[in-house]
DNA sequence: GGGAAAATTGACGTTTCCGTAAACGTTAAA
DNA sequence: TTTAACGTTTACGGAAACGTCAATTTTCCC
């Protein structure tokens, strides 16, 4: 029993608008149903709205996410567009890694930082004590 | 002996261009010393080049690369200023690690996907040979 | 010292990703 | 039934992050 939303029950459950959403749908990224004029989203519909705001959060720009949703109903008889999916696939792993290195990096930078600023902080309140 | 670099030296090393390179001083993420008109850039300002580039990949915008940058030469006997840059830098690690968990799931499901094309394109394949 | 190459400023253009508002139709609740 | 809330399309706007072009310096090299 497949649930349906509406543009807002979605809007409001991940935080976002309705202008969004149905610019997502311009650029091809969502095709929910119509009843009457209305959008309705299934689940479907909900899980790509999901993966699009979490690409957006990660910095990637919309015509990548259209171009990775688009591997997932992409037709299985066709062995050229396999090997194509493969071969962007595994370019996009790879950006990916290297991406979760570089924050890795920051982070490990972030947290020197910190300790140095901690090591200054207590040495000021240690100060103040003295008087 | 700190060295020194053209713009157009940083733009080719960095593989960016001499207008982004200004157009960030202009954002006062970066700040040449000039000899004439020249802009003429340290090893630290290569440096934070460097670090607002790899910001710009990991999607940060360059209002938060800049306030980051600037608790690298902060005042340290500023206890507020202390106290204020590891409560932020916290957020920041905080977010960070959300980051990589995001991109840690996105890693998961592409290999996934990855593994059920491979299964697709092997089957296709083995096909073929049958005749 | 003269000309090519490189750098500068200023202005405007472009792309991406939406926000906002107008003007109108549809649905639900009191 | 009416009225408030919700939804639709169309259109324009706007910030962020540069690209591009033109008009001037500035510098380097022979």
């Amino acid at each position: 029993m497949s649930k349906q939303y509406t543009i807002s029950d979605l809007a409001e459950m991940y935080d976002t608008t309705t202008r969004t959403i149905r610019y997502y749908e311009e650029l091809g990224l969502l095709q929910p149903k119509r009843i009457g004029g209305r959008r309705i989203y299934s689940d479907r519909d909900r899980v790509r709205l999901k993966l699009i705001l979490r690409g957006r959060r990660l910095g990637f720009r919309l015509d990548e996410i259209r171009e990775m949703l688009e591997w997932y109903d992409l037709d299985p008889t066709e062995v050229y567009q396999l090997r194509e999916v493969i071969r962007k696939g595994d370019e996009k792993l790879a950006q990916i890694d290297e991406q979760i290195r570089d924050l890795q990096a920051v982070r490990e930078e972030l947290l020197e930082l910190r300790d140095h600023m901690q090591r200054l902080l207590d040495e000021k309140t240690r100060e103040g004590e003295k008087s």
